[in-house]
DNA sequence: TCTGGGGTCCTAGGACCC
DNA sequence: TCTGGGGTCCTAGGACCC
């Protein structure tokens, strides 16, 4: 069965979220983004584009070229809550509404139209309401699949609709730059382009036997298939996280290894809260580390058994950074902790200590007086080791100051 | 102008088991 | 006694998305 796949996308939407809320900042140039030393742009408003400020650039070449634009801290909880206005409304056309970022979404309408009406006009329909319900300017695009719906809402920006009918695929697709392709990005473009391929056109050209010899055999067909329009996978409302990590960039480099120690032990507890209030336990622990000239790496363990306590993941984050060399003069410019291999909290394991319901007194005590209102203050060496997990080099025994 | 933070998926190599 | 191959788990890195 054809099916009709709706896909929504917010325009400049923090940029624009600041703007209805500050009428003052209404048709000015705004900048929403870190605002420090090494900050970055997250949105730029239209009137900001117009002087080259574009989305990942540096805040201080933003503020280079556009020293009159309001610059602007991101605020996720305000912005968290316009995007649930805004499903609120799709959910009116179709259950399966699929959130994909604060600011956009696939909404599945096949089998909707006696109900609902034509995709087309579910599309102007949701367009004119975003407008009117909820004060902003979205981009819808409709198509048979989540990868066209998703080409065509990007034909309809700023401000507009866009239906693909199935008939026109072909000629809308081949004009297109590859990078526009879903999983096309900046090095798959220049390989690409390195055998003479640069629109979708001419990626429909290349066999699929040439394409999996260039790129291996998953990424070779999917090339194929986005070539073609092809696409099946669903609109899918519940997606189930995999991995919670938590990373931050530093205004100066890290020198100092009590730093470190601190900063891991404050992400270790960030994202043991979040893991928390998920009610999961996490299997796996990895840090990433990223020094001063930028080289990036990660350290994974897999622990002997999952867990949601912020001590056993900021042990486990250290031994992990003791391994990678911490002690190395280069400054450190990032450090980020993470957990992967998701278990409900249901499959908790038969507590090994007495410690064990330390989260919970933790969860109670912020949830009564906040999240500031009880820091962890006990050192490595207070807690047992060597139980909750595994230290296959065995280098858990670092020297402390 | 030095380059954020939150994720997902894929690949490749080594360990280990049968 | 020597050698092979497949399957699975684990880890590190990379590409990509918003």
């Amino acid at each position: 069965m054809e099916r009709a796949i709706l896909h929504l996308d917010m325009d400049a939407f923090y940029a624009s979220v600041e703007q209805l809320d500050h009428p003052e900042l209404r048709g000015r140039p705004v900048v929403v983004g870190g605002l420090g030393p090494r900050g970055v742009v997250a949105t730029a408003s239209y009137e900001a584009r117009v002087y080259g400020v574009r989305s990942a650039m540096p805040m201080a070449k933003a503020r280079a070229l556009c020293p009159q634009a309001a610059f602007l801290s991101p605020r996720f909880e305000r912005y968290e809550e316009v995007a649930h206005r805004i499903r609120d409304v799709l959910a009116g056309y179709s259950p399966l509404v699929e959130p994909l970022s604060l600011d956009e979404a696939f909404v599945d309408l096949t089998g909707t139209e006696r109900l609902h009406g034509p995709p087309g006009e579910v599309a102007r329909a949701i367009h004119r309401r975003i407008r009117d319900e909820v004060g902003l300017s979205c981009s819808v695009g409709v198509g048979p699949n989540k990868l066209l719906a998703k080409l065509a809402s990007e034909a309809a920006k700023p401000g507009g609709v866009y239906v693909l009918r199935p008939e026109d695929v072909e000629g809308f697709l081949s004009p297109l730059a590859v990078d526009r392709l879903w999983g096309v990005g900046p090095r798959t473009a220049a390989r690409l382009s390195e055998h003479g391929v640069r629109t979708a056109g001419d990626l429909r050209q290349v066999d699929l036997g040439v394409l999996q010899s260039w790129f291996g055999t998953a990424q070779g067909a999917h090339l194929w298939r986005v070539a073609r329009g092809v696409d099946d996978s669903p609109v899918e409302p519940e997606r189930e996280v995999k991995s919670i990590s938590h990373e931050e960039t530093f205004p100066q480099d890290l020198v100092r290894e009590d730093d470190v120690e601190r900063e891991v032990r404050r992400l270790a507890d960030r994202v043991a809260a979040r893991l928390g209030e998920e009610g999961m336990l996490a299997s796996t622990v990895f840090v990433k580390i990223r020094w001063a000239d930028f080289t990036t790496r990660t350290r994974q363990v897999r622990l002997a058994e999952p867990t949601d306590h912020p001590f056993l993941i900021a042990e486990a984050a250290l031994g992990l950074l003791g391994r990678g060399g911490v002690e190395a003069e280069a400054g450190i410019r990032l450090l980020g902790v993470g957990l992967s291999g998701l278990v409900p909290a249901t499959f908790r394991p038969t507590p090994l200590f007495a410690a064990a319901g330390l989260p919970e007194v933790l969860r109670e005590v912020r949830a009564r007086h906040g999240p500031s209102a009880l820091t962890i203050g006990l050192r490595g060496e207070d807690f047992p080791r060597g139980r909750g997990y595994t230290d296959p080099k065995g280098t858990k025994g670092r020297e402390r100051p």
